[in-house]
DNA sequence: TTGAAAGCGCTAACAC
DNA sequence: GTGTTAGCGCTTTCAA
């Protein structure tokens, strides 16, 4: 191989002509002779020339990459989430880079720093479980750098927002237990300060309040990592009290598989003793025995809407216009299984 | 906000210094005085200084950055390796840009132009199943982009490598089908392209014939997808032979998880009647009833020890020094459950 | 239509 | 220990 890359000098000097001219060549531009053109882009199509994006980025201060910051990349709902956002930044000319906060707010503050020298051009993040604080995202913002938040936001940041309608979900998770007949229904919900498990709590709440069922404070049940364990063992002291629930709505499909578990165990039957539904539909719920009933998100549309506003955000930070945010509510649907109907 | 960001130049007008002086301050370099530099920190710090990583990278040409390359994010196996990658590269000052290749060629070749673009430093791969061609990789490590490939790996090329021992892993898991007495035992095996299924094929061949049992042709199955829908379709077919298995090694936990709704669906049992074990451990395969037996592979240690490789390549290219490629093979394990086990 | 000159922000080489 | 100079590769003035 040669020792260095091939650089506009080297056309330039080869045909005769200056640096800029081989520039306006490769760039397209208007004010460049045919000819000349012609005899550039061959060179360079010889030489195998590639621009060097580091000059570029440098001369523009933009590098045409978004950081993503999320939890957990090995989680069904978020590795979907990436998966849109990369698709859709690949359509639109941007490489994505990734980082995740292990639930951390530590660790998320690290990823912005990441980023930050990175030179990101904007960021889509879904908040740690224990982010309170905001100012590392509102800095970045200082520093024209936009940030879009999805599922798990903060409601006092000001910025464009994805969230799906978790409040209707788990409104209509619940509505279709009572249509089942169920009276004493119990929830399983996460810890209360992601905005996300909150909203679950509180659709659960008006719709058993909204039927007129009688809500059991004994029968609301916290697992703060909302895993297949807590699930589980959450479950068992549920069935251990004096009168056990005839159905269970859990914030999260792992817990909700740890609640199957626990209730096959004491030898109940789902749904007939206890129906079960999850909410996410992780891509495990549909082969668990029985099959569970869950609350689907539109997760890779999410990931997509995300890179849509934030780069149209990006494009207005870059021509000085003023910024507009937007949340956008994604809608939930329901994917109903065994776990609540039963066989046939 | 300010109307541009800091630059070394505006701390050293406001001290009445060089530039180059402030540069060496920031820098910790040795011939600079103390009080000057607690001056430029002081400054700094107050002005918010945030040093132009485009320039930094645009002088020294590298963007510590790492290219993956992997077929599919949502996917046990490969979200672990990204995983373990983002983790480790965070450790060694690098950040990651992601691109999935959905198991397509053409989309691949995309990936590896985008990154191009975004001059990444190093690229680590694991291949789409059609990728026979690897010209656009070579073309990488013309540029001095050094590649590493992940599991996937095309035998031809001359690159560092991070494989695990799927022959070994597919030979321990017939052993263990033969320990439980099985004598017609199935494979069920992926398109036998990919390195990887093949090299499983083997292992299974070996123990068979090790072990002095027949090798019956019309007990080996090919699915293309090896998805759970094509492990179900293949069991039936199997369980329509004449003779039917009395054991399943399938090349991957989807397959398998296929093949016990099959087995079940015929009322037949697992293990006493068919022993059922997959390949990979996937996080579904605890779950499904009976749990299943497969082999482990350490997904998130093969992105860590990919990344290493990786920036180790990336130094000896910065420094000129020639390169050294190593191959690193992987021990996979057995994890066994009631699929092969039974209860207790 | 083309060329000359300047500059993006930073650092390394060289002088003093 | 500090300042001066030059240059990374490219694009964008401005002049011709």
């Amino acid at each position: 191989m040669s020792k260095h890359n091939i650089r506009l000098k080297d056309i330039a000097e080869e045909l005769g002509i200056s640096i800029p001219s081989v520039s306006r060549a490769l760039n397209n531009k208007p004010d460049i002779g045919e000819h000349t053109k012609k005899k550039v882009f061959e060179l360079a199509e010889k030489l195998h020339y590639q621009r060097n994006q580091f000059a570029i980025n440098f001369k523009n201060q933009e590098s045409f990459i978004i950081g993503v910051i999320i939890p957990q990349i090995v989680h069904h709902f978020f590795s979907n989430v990436i998966s849109g956002i990369i698709n859709e930044a690949e359509k639109m000319g941007y490489g994505v880079m990734l980082y995740q906060s292990n639930e951390s707010y530590e660790s998320e503050l690290k990823g912005v720093d990441t980023f930050q020298k990175s030179m990101i051009d904007g960021l889509i993040i879904s908040l740690a479980d224990n982010t309170f604080n905001v100012d590392h995202l509102e800095n970045l913002q200082e520093h024209k750098v936009p940030v879009v938040m999805v599922d798990k936001v903060n409601s006092s940041m000001v910025s464009s927002k994805i969230i799906c309608d978790d409040y209707k979900g788990a409104y209509y998770a619940t509505e279709h237990l009572i249509s089942l007949g169920k009276k004493r229904i119990a929830h399983i919900t996460g810890s209360l300060e992601p905005h996300t498990t909150k909203e679950r709590f509180k659709g659960f709440e008006s719709a058993i309040r909204d039927y007129k069922l009688t809500f059991y404070p004994n029968l609301i049940k916290k697992c703060n990592l909302v895993s297949r364990e807590e699930g589980y063992i959450t479950t068992l002291s549920l069935l251990a009290e004096n009168e056990i629930p005839d159905a269970i709505f859990c914030a999260t499909d792992p817990t909700a598989i740890g609640a199957i578990k626990a209730i096959k165990e004491k030898g109940l039957r789902i749904p007939e003793d206890i129906a079960v539904i999850g909410f996410s539909d992780w891509k495990m719920s549909s082969i668990v025995d029985p099959p569970l009933s869950s609350v689907s998100q539109p997760d890779f549309e999410m990931g997509k809407k995300a890179v849509e506003l934030l780069i149209k955000e990006i494009q207005l930070t870059r021509d000085n216009k003023p910024m507009k945010h937007e949340t956008h509510v994604m809608e939930t649907s329901l994917v109903l299984r065994e776990s609540t109907l039963g066989k046939n």
